[in-house]
DNA sequence: CTTATCAATGTAAACGTTTAGATTTTTGTA
DNA sequence: TACAAAAATCTAAACGTTTACATTGATAAG
């Protein structure tokens, strides 16, 4: 196994210079058809392959993009970052995906390899919408677009979802059907989803004025485990709501598995509805409205946000964008039972 | 935004060689603690951070591993990536992910993309098994470990899980309930898991002088709709089965939701056990018993193989290495019930 | 037949590290 | 104090591209 050809390899076969190599290999013209031949035989007689590495070096852009989650087992993610790459491959840009955890500490830690590895851009849903953290990327001048949370202390493109609108949207929906005793398993409030969808409910409450009773307002945290044994707690209650809003699809999970086990009837003795779809709510009988979003759309479009940084010139200066895409309510079976 | 400091910045800062820096950020040693102090307050000072590409450059690696799937939305896959990019992190390597689409086309350029950024790795799980295409990797002389799917063609370290084995006990386990017509949606017969999961199925009504009945074989292509429309055709058939075996996640999702439309009710008309657990499988009243396996498992032991070799000596030949983890049947509720 | 122009090709300097080998400084010993 | 050995540091050559600029050769115009 012989070291691996060059470009000077190919050069010497071909009997011509690495810059005519360079050319044809980078199809910049100006070559003469025969030379162009020549070359192209060398390389394919050499086996001879680029090395991107070494070209990043001097074009000083690695085609390479950087994606943080924080966890890519939530079956949000996989079709955002579908998406993501879809857009990104096109343009012949390569993803690096890295999941934090959630953890501010992991975040910055994959940050800095990203940056030591000179990403061309960033792509983020961060663990901390403060987002005082990304100064480094902010130092190497690298691009940053915020999907799904956004980024408080820097001026970063966004693509967020209706989050109050879905949330109001959904409750709105529980109103129409005649709750009036409406719990919410909600989010963390130092996170815009989990804010932005408290609000929403809120919103949708006080307009039909009805009342915003502590009791029915769950603290959840975004996983399975929360949903659980926050309806657990509703259960337990004198006075039980009579539809629950469930703010992302883990504790969706988590609180049907729970209604489950306490024989809480879904759509007989509770109604349900939860943002973000899960693949249950189609199986259930009836089959469960919910609210979802368009996910591949967020990261095909996060991608293309990204890429016209990238590629803008260091002299235009694009304004911070923020796209907010709409969230919509699939009705199922489950909307056709009427309470009084 | 001046340019970014490079090392020889920090040296002239420093007021030392660029070779005592290079050495105290890649603490090998061998200098003075008060030159290190200096240089670390410079390195802090310039907000100096290495160029990982020109260090790819020289050292001849670049620290990033390649996985190449078919589709990060089939759920399989998540947990998989996550085991592998938990275990990469740890050793300080990256993870750049791309999906085939379960297109060979797709997939050479994929890996053709990979080899010019010089991974040092790959993780593969092949659209085809046959594995030729695979041969720039091998030229390239770039460790692979093949996941899921088998590469006949060359000696690749194999992460699988016991197909067979665990469509075999699945079908077992039909058996004992009392089942006697038992149908299964299987899979691609060209392809390991199709063809392993199918021999298993065959093995256990083999051993049990059951028939294995043409009209009760539905090919499936591992994708949802199929087994959405092998339901419908089970369904319509004079003698139907009285459970059901599917190969693979998504088709047991296509099929419970044709099972819904026909009103085929789960449990009760008909029993239905999947290969591969699907959420709603817990959901379900019974709650269905299904064939898991470890994926986080397989995705950490994946890496831990590429690992050894990418760090082997050029000398010590490792030989092909095959692990066959055990998948495990978690019997649920629908198990108790009893056919006659 | 010059000479200006243009197309094709070549030369060599980056790019930012690592590292072998050379050199200098420090330390320990006689 | 002198000298050898050990420790610290430096010099410079890689690594494999791209690219500005220089050179060559051919063509067209005068």
């Amino acid at each position: 196994m012989g070291k691996k050809p060059t470009i000077l390899d190919v050069a010497e076969k071909a009997n011509v210079s690495v810059a005519t190599v360079s050319r044809v290999i980078n199809n910049q013209g100006g070559v003469r058809k025969k030379t162009e031949d020549d070359i192209l035989r060398a390389i394919h007689e050499l086996n001879y392959v680029r090395s991107q590495v070494a070209r990043s070096m001097v074009r000083k852009e690695t085609k390479t993009i950087g994606v943080i989650i924080p966890d890519i087992c939530n079956p949000f993610f996989p079709e955002v970052i579908a998406g993501i790459e879809k857009k990104a491959i096109d343009k012949n840009y390569f993803t690096m995906l890295s999941s934090s955890g959630e953890s501010l500490v992991k975040e910055k830690e994959i940050m800095k390899h990203f940056i030591e590895r000179g990403v061309d851009g960033v792509v983020i849903t961060t663990a901390d919408e403060k987002g005082k953290h990304l100064q480094p990327l902010m130092d190497a001048n690298i691009p940053v677009v915020a999907v799904d949370r956004m980024i408080e202390e820097y001026d970063v493109d966004t693509v967020l979802t209706g989050n109050q609108e879905g949330s109001y949207e959904a409750v709105k929906h529980l109103i129409h059907l005649g709750h009036k005793k409406i719990a919410i398993i909600r989010g963390p409030q130092e996170t815009t989803p989990g804010n932005e969808r408290f609000k929403g409910y809120k919103k949708a409450l006080e307009e039909y004025g009805l009342p915003l009773k502590e009791e029915w307002i769950g603290e959840g945290n975004f996983m399975e485990n929360s949903g659980f044994s926050i309806i657990h707690h509703f259960h337990s209650l004198k006075d039980r709501p009579t539809a629950v809003f469930s703010c992302n699809n883990l504790m969706s999970i988590g609180a049907l598995k729970a209604m489950r086990q306490l024989n809480w009837e879904v759509s007989r003795d509770v109604t349900f509805l939860g943002f973000d779809d899960v693949e249950i709510a189609t199986f259930m009988k009836p089959a469960l409205t919910m609210v979802t979003r368009p996910k591949r759309k967020i990261g095909e479009l996060a991608f293309q946000l990204l890429y016209e940084r990238m590629n803008a010139a260091e002299s235009d200066h694009i304004p911070k964008r923020e796209y907010i895409l709409t969230p919509e309510l699939v009705i199922r079976d489950a909307s056709n039972q009427v309470y009084k």
